[in-house]
DNA sequence: GCTAATCTTATCAACAACCTGTTGATAAGCCCATTAGC
């Protein structure tokens, strides 16, 4: 059965990735990306990564982290700057024509089954786990640990609603008796 | 202490079949998510 609790610190093999270190330079390119759109699409993403050489995937982190550090504080200067609604309508309509999604990714039978497999001895993978299994199917890290958090995410909502089932189960045995 | 990495939960959206369920991708997190490396 799938381990259904946060990892453990003292497994060995659950270490998380190694943290990024962000030079001045490609923070530059970064917060001027940031400010120009909180919001990019896959492209952007792919072309910022490609342009600080690093991944898209630590990119698409950044602005998660940026947007909670920043949502607050953008939020009172929006109210301070209403007189600059056309420029963020400007932005806005190139945010919206920037919100192209990355393509869905799909898993082949075979490769299905190793995740599920893998999930089973393990739901909370860390990040050789993770590549070892990317290197094995064939599918780029960042999809593994997606394909993980989904997975238990639906999980934890089927188990949920199990009891309820077992609820409507015996409710419906009773009115047979 | 700052911030990258990770977590849960909710939602969007593509896809297979024809309206709806499944599932990959993304966003938010409010006593302003938590954890953990530097």
């Amino acid at each position: 059965m799938a381990q259904d609790s946060p990892p453990n610190k003292s497994t060995p093999t659950n270490h998380r990735r190694s943290r990024t270190k962000f030079t001045q330079d490609q923070l530059k390119v970064l917060i001027k990306a940031f400010d120009k759109n909180p919001y990019p699409g896959y492209a952007t993403k792919e072309k910022l990564a490609l342009e600080v050489n690093t991944e898209e995937s630590r990119i698409q982190i950044w602005f998660q982290n940026r947007r909670a550090r920043h949502q607050k504080k953008s939020e009172s200067d929006e109210n301070l700057e209403s007189s600059q609604d056309h420029d963020h309508l400007e932005e806005e309509i190139q945010s919206r024509e920037d919100r192209h999604r990355r393509c869905r990714t799909n898993y082949t039978p075979s490769q299905l089954h190793t995740l599920v497999e893998a999930f089973s001895n393990n739901a909370y993978p860390g990040f050789d786990s993770r590549e070892q299994l990317a290197k094995e199917i064939g599918i780029p890290e960042p999809r593994i640990q997606v394909w993980f958090q989904n997975r238990r995410s639906r999980f934890h909502v089927q188990r949920k609603r199990e009891p309820d089932k077992n609820l409507e189960q015996r409710q419906d045995q009773e009115q047979d008796l």
